[in-house]
DNA sequence: GACTTCTCGT
């Protein structure tokens, strides 16, 4: 990635400035539109068409553009670009500028600078809903989900300020997070006092998610049935949420029911795109656990061909993670080994850990080892590794089915109970 | 300006 900042001048320290908005005679530039254009198409031009403008025509760069490269540096994750442009922030004195401020935290956020993120957020005189959501945001993002909630608190005990629909959201993906069902639910209460809010589908969505992940599945099927409006997340976190709890067949029921869904509207000749809730990988992500968690190996593998045949949607990693799964868990390790083989990406190490788990659950030493060298390939050889070969030679050689049943007892995370809390509590 | 869906070993 080009540089596009040599020498800086050294930024002046002042928080004391008043906060500010755009002025709002200084309308964007038409290079300032190429900025934001590309933004969503390819942030990487804006990056590169904003390092061009700077070295031929620095007149040219406003808040604007930096706003915009600054954004495009959050979405690809870019942290020494990131960091430039907010030294270029300092140095052409926009720092009051709320947008860029906030702009900023995500970038560093973005870029897992949590700690950047945080003094950024004490440097802003006059701290608004938004800030507060951009720093509980942060923790979030980067798996400190407690912390983020005991922000989110203090936000409204310490501070008063009242958190608006996307504070929530955030707050109740922090829950989500932790399994956090108490919290979760006072969070609820909340919102149910605001009419108004239960028509913000971005919340209702959190809501539901955090409902699954919390292990609540009957509270999710209600706020599910009652969400007027749902879009391809609301059925996916629902999907999920069956499949989580065991619940295969009400998972690739409700699977059905949106494929039936969008056949009759396409029939109504209702079917543009906005209007059919086309399933996308995540779905099918959902749709695949659930198999693997009810055994059902050839529905799998059904539902598998028909998303790529029938929805056009190229396997990723993830998907072919859940195919290794689903035939580990049955036994049918020699096909999952043949699967992986043939797979057209790399297999990562993830992949071949589940065949080395399975292996051991199954006593297969072979495909261990197999599973084993391939790790060390990767690089990625952990000390559990050698733990789980050892234990199945252990077990294969003189131990007994005790072992063998303990192992399988204790390594499957049982559908049908809350996995979810089990899981948190012991990671 | 800030927000929601993503399985898999120990």
């Amino acid at each position: 990635m080009m540089r596009f900042l040599h020498n800086l001048a050294k930024p002046f320290t002042s928080t004391t400035q008043p906060q500010i908005n755009f002025p709002k005679h200084l309308k964007p530039t038409r290079i300032n539109l190429s900025l934001k254009s590309y933004l969503k198409s390819n942030p990487i031009k804006t990056i590169l068409l904003f390092s061009d403008l700077l070295r031929k025509k620095i007149s040219a760069v406003d808040s604007y553009s930096l706003l915009y490269v600054v954004k495009a540096c959050a979405k690809k994750s870019l942290a020494t670009e990131g960091k430039q442009a907010h030294a270029l922030v300092i140095k052409l004195g926009y720092k009051p500028i709320i947008f860029i401020q906030t702009s900023l935290m995500d970038m560093y956020a973005a870029t897992t600078n949590v700690s950047a993120v945080h003094k950024l957020f004490d440097e802003i005189p006059n701290k608004n809903v938004v800030c507060w959501t951009s720093l509980i945001s942060a923790y979030v993002q980067n798996q400190k989900s407690y912390r983020a909630l005991e922000i989110f608190r203090q936000m409204q005990s310490d501070n008063n300020v009242e958190p608006d629909q996307i504070a929530f959201t955030v707050a109740l993906s922090a829950c989500a997070d932790l399994g956090a069902l108490d919290k979760g639910v006072s969070i609820h209460d909340l919102i149910s006092r605001k009419p108004e809010f239960s028509e913000d589908l971005s919340l209702m969505n959190a809501l539901l998610n955090m409902y699954v992940k919390c292990g609540d599945i009957r509270k999710a099927m209600l706020v599910f049935d009652n969400i007027r409006i749902k879009d391809v997340r609301t059925w996916t976190s629902m999907i999920v949420g069956h499949a989580l709890h065991g619940q295969a067949e009400e998972a690739l029921r409700l699977f059905s029911a949106l494929e039936e869904e969008n056949n009759s509207r396409s029939r109504k000749g209702r079917g543009t795109e906005d209007q059919l809730l086309i399933p996308n990988e995540v779905m099918f992500i959902g749709v695949l656990m659930a198999c693997s968690h009810a055994g059902m190996v050839e529905e799998g593998k059904r539902y598998f061909r028909s998303m790529i045949e029938v929805y056009g949607i190229k396997p990723t990693l993830s998907h072919f993670g859940c195919m290794v799964d689903l035939l580990c868990r049955r036994g049918l390790l020699k096909e999952a080994y043949s699967f992986i083989l043939a797979m057209p990406i790399q297999p990562n190490a993830v992949i071949w850990r589940t065949l080395l788990g399975a292996s051991g659950v199954h006593g297969n030493k072979e495909l261990a080892a197999a599973a084993r060298s391939k790790l060390y390939e990767l690089n990625a050889s952990l000390v559990g590794d050698d733990v789980a070969l050892s234990n199945i030679y252990a077990a294969k050689g003189m131990w007994e089915e005790k072992i063998m049943l303990r192992n399988e007892m204790t390594q499957r995370r049982t559908p049908g109970c809350s996995s979810v809390e089990v899981g948190k509590l012991h990671s």
